[in-house]
RNA sequence: UGGGGUGUCGUCAAGUGGCAAGACACGGGUUUUUGGAGCCCGCAUUCGGAGGUUCGAAUCCUCCCACCCCAGCCA
C-alpha cells in the first residue's frame, strides 16, 4: 500500500457489519447503542466507545442510541446524566431523538419476567445473600441447586408481585434465571434477574421497589430498541451466552449481535471509574475535571479539543487484545489539531528583565506578528514593543553549554517579529548572585526580525514589553502518575504511590502580551516556543487570566540535553 | 487443576496460504524569523515457543508457554 492510497483498514466490528450489511442481514439497518450507566463521568475509555458506536452508525445510515442503563438507584444520579450527556455533545455525537433509559423499559421488563416465570424459566429465590454464593460452587466445582429452584408456577408468581408490592425487606427473595447450577459459566448458574431494592430511582421514583439486573435488562433494552449491533467491552464476553439465552426464552423478535473489544487502557493514568473516584476524593486532584484527569471533563478543561480525541479514537483502532496505548499518541493528536488552529501569542513564563540600553527611553513601537504560520487567513496583530522587556530565563545562560543556541555574554539573538539584540551586561543580585537583569543593545537595522546584511543569528526568542504585558498565572501539567502503568503492584490501594507529586506547577508571575486581555474562558492559544494553553474555565477573571497548559511544543533542545546528561562527553 | 479470551516492531495495529501496511515513539538529514510546523530517510529476514502439513505458513494442524476476564442481590 502506497502512503497515497492508504486508509485506515476496517477493523473486526466494522468488517462484522460490512459483511451483515453483505447478506442483507437485519434489512440493511445499522442501530447501535452508547449505554452508560448514569454513575459517574465519561473518560477518554468511554470516547473510545462513543466513536465507534456513532461512528460506525454514521458510517452506514444507521443509527446511535444514547441509552441510560439505569437499573441501580443506589449508586446513580440525575447528575450524571446531565454531564454524560454534555460529554457526547461535546464530542460533537448527536443520538437525534433517540435518547433512552432503561428505566422507561421498566414495565415491560416485569411483563418479561413474568413471561419467564410462566414458562417455568425463573423462580423465586429466598436463600440468603450468603447462601446464594455457597450454592454457586466455585471456578472448579459445580453449584448445587437451591432447594427454591423447582418452586411451582403460581407460587413464583404470587411471590415475584408480591415482591413487587413491597411486602418483603430486601435480599429477602431474588427472582432467579433457572439454567444450569452446573455450567461451567459461572453466569450461567441460575443467575439473579430481580432484586429487591425499596429505593426510590432517580426517574421512576417510588414506583417500584424490585430491579432488574443488568444481564436481564441490557439484551432486552436492546431488543426493545432494535439495536442490531451490542458492542461492548471484554469482560462481557461470559455474559453473551446469558445475553442469548435470555432472548431466546422469551422469543423476541428482535436479536442483536453482541460483539466485545477491549478497552482502552493510557499509559501513565488510570481508567478504572473506581479509582479515579478515590483520587478525587483523597484530593490528589481537584475534582473530577481535574486538568490531569483523563474524565472528558478533565481534558476539556485542559485544552483538548474534540477533533483531536476524535481522531486519537481513530488512530488506537479496535481490537480485542489487551492494550495499553501511549499518551504519546494522545498528545500528538492535540498537537497536530492546535498546530493548525490555535493562534499564537507572546508569553513569558519565567521573566527575566532585559533593558534595551540604546533604545529610546520613551520610545514604543507597534509590531506586527503573525498570528498562525500555518494558516494566513487568521491574520496578523500588533505587538508592543520597549526599552524594557521580559524574556525567558531559560533563554540566557552565563556560561553556555555546547549546542546552546540561545541568549549568553556578547552573543546576538533575534526577539521574534522585533529586532536582533546583543548581551553586554548583565545584574546580579548581591546576596544571591542570581541574574536579575540583562542590559542589551538592539539594532535598529533589523526592525522586524531581518537584517539588510543577512547576517545569522542562531535562535529567535519570544519576550514582551513589561510596561504592556499583563501578569497571568500559567498552570503546567505533567503526567498524573510516574509509572507507565500506575497498577503495576496489583495491591489495590498502591497506584496511590505511583502519583507524581509534580503534576502540577503553578506560576504565578508569568507576563503575557497585551492582545490577551479579552481572551475568553476555554480558548486557545500556542504560547510561541513553549507549548498550547487555554485559558481556564474555571479561575480565569478580569482580574487574573489564567491558563492551563494543555500540551508542550515538542522540544527538540529538551532532548539534546537529555542526551548530554545521559552520557557526558 | 473449570470456562471464556488474547499473543505480529518500544507502543498501538493491518494481515484470513503467495513471501510483514500504517501510525506514535525513536534516530538521522533538509528547511525555517517558533530548537515549533513541514519535507526526506532509517527503524520486525520475521509474527509467544516447538514440531508438523505444503512448492510455499504470521495465516492450516498438534503440543506447549504467557497474559487477561469470570465465583456482586454492580454494570
Amino acid at each position: 500500500m502506497t502512503k497515497k492510497d492508504s486508509h485506515p483498514s476496517f477493523d473486526f466490528i466494522r468488517n462484522i457489519i460490512a459483511e451483515d450489511l453483505s447478506i442483507n442481514k437485519n434489512e440493511g439497518r445499522v442501530v447501535t447503542r452508547f449505554p452508560p450507566e448514569p454513575n459517574g463521568y465519561l473518560h477518554i475509555g468511554h470516547a473510545k466507545s462513543i466513536c465507534l458506536n456513532f461512528g460506525i452508525a454514521e458510517e452506514n445510515n444507521g443509527v446511535c442510541h444514547l441509552r441510560f442503563d439505569d437499573t441501580n438507584p443506589s449508586k446513580e444520579d440525575i447528575e450524571y446524566i446531565e454531564s454524560i450527556k454534555a460529554d457526547v455533545k461535546w464530542l460533537g455525537f448527536d443520538w437525534g431523538k433517540h435518547l433512552y433509559y432503561a428505566s422507561d423499559y421498566f414495565d415491560q421488563l416485569y411483563e418479561y419476567a413474568v413471561q419467564l416465570i410462566k414458562k417455568g424459566k425463573a423462580y423465586v429465590c429466598s436463600l440468603s445473600p450468603e447462601k446464594i454464593k455457597e450454592y454457586r460452587g466455585t471456578l472448579t466445582e459445580p453449584g448445587k441447586d437451591s432447594p427454591y429452584r423447582s418452586r411451582p408456577v403460581e407460587e413464583n408468581l404470587d411471590l415475584f408481585e408480591r415482591m413487587r408490592a413491597g411486602e418483603f425487606e430486601d435480599g429477602s427473595h431474588i427472582l432467579r434465571a433457572k439454567i444450569d447450577m452446573a455450567s461451567p459459566n459461572l453466569n450461567m448458574r441460575d443467575p439473579a434477574i430481580y432484586r429487591i431494592r425499596r429505593m426510590s430511582h432517580h426517574r421512576t421514583g417510588d414506583k417500584w421497589c424490585v430491579y432488574p439486573m443488568y444481564d436481564f435488562t441490557h439484551c432486552l433494552s436492546d431488543s426493545i430498541e432494535g439495536v442490531t449491533h451490542s458492542i461492548c467491552t471484554l469482560e462481557f464476553q461470559d455474559h453473551r451466552p446469558l445475553y442469548d439465552w435470555v432472548l431466546d426464552q422469551l422469543n423476541v423478535k428482535c436479536h442483536p449481535q453482541q460483539i466485545e473489544f477491549a478497552r482502552l487502557n493510557l499509559s501513565y493514568t488510570l481508567m478504572s471509574k473506581r479509582k479515579l473516584a478515590k483520587l478525587v476524593g483523597s484530593g490528589a486532584v481537584l475534582g473530577w475535571d481535574d486538568p490531569r484527569m483523563p474524565t472528558i471533563c478533565g481534558l476539556r478543561r485542559r485544552g483538548y479539543t474534540p477533533n483531536a480525541i476524535r481522531d486519537f479514537c481513530e488512530r488506537i483502532g479496535v481490537a480485542k487484545r489487551d492494550s495499553t496505548v501511549d499518551v504519546a499518541l494522545l498528545e500528538h493528536c492535540v498537537r497536530q489539531d492546535l498546530n493548525k488552529h490555535a493562534p499564537r501569542i507572546m508569553g513569558v513564563l519565567r521573566p527575566l528583565r532585559v533593558v534595551i540600553e540604546n533604545y529610546p527611553e520613551d520610545q514604543v513601537e507597534s509590531l506586527e506578528a503573525i498570528n498562525n504560520p500555518e494558516d494566513p487567513g487568521m491574520g496578523s496583530r500588533k505587538v508592543p514593543f520597549s526599552r524594557v522587556l521580559y524574556i525567558e530565563q531559560e533563554d540566557f545562560r552565563e556560561d553556555p553549554p555546547k549546542k546552546y543556541f540561545r541568549l549568553a555574554p556578547g552573543r546576538e539573538v533575534r526577539l521574534r517579529y522585533a529586532y536582533y539584540i546583543k548581551c553586554v551586561d548583565m545584574v546580579k543580585d548581591e546576596q544571591t548572585g542570581e541574574i536579575i537583569e540583562l542590559r542589551c543593545t538592539y539594532d535598529p537595522e533589523t526592525r522586524g526580525g531581518g537584517s539588510p546584511d543577512k547576517r545569522k543569528v542562531k535562535a529567535t526568542l519570544h519576550w514582551v514589553s513589561a510596561a504592556h504585558s499583563l501578569r497571568a498565572e500559567v498552570r503546567l501539567y505533567d503526567h498524573l502518575f510516574l509509572k507507565a502503568n500506575p497498577d503495576e503492584l496489583k495491591n489495590d490501594d498502591n497506584f496511590k504511590a505511583n502519583l507524581n507529586p509534580n503534576s502540577l506547577e503553578t506560576l504565578t508571575s508569568c507576563r503575557v502580551e497585551p492582545s490577551l486581555a479579552n481572551a475568553s474562558p476555554g480558548s486557545l492559544y500556542q504560547f510561541e516556543r513553549q507549548g498550547y494553553f487555554c485559558v481556564d474555565t474555571q479561575d480565569s477573571s478580569d482580574k487574573l487570566l489564567v491558563f492551563n497548559r494543555t500540551v508542550t511544543l515538542r522540544d527538540t533542545w529538551a532532548k539534546i540535553q537529555k542526551a548530554m546528561k545521559n552520557k557526558p562527553r
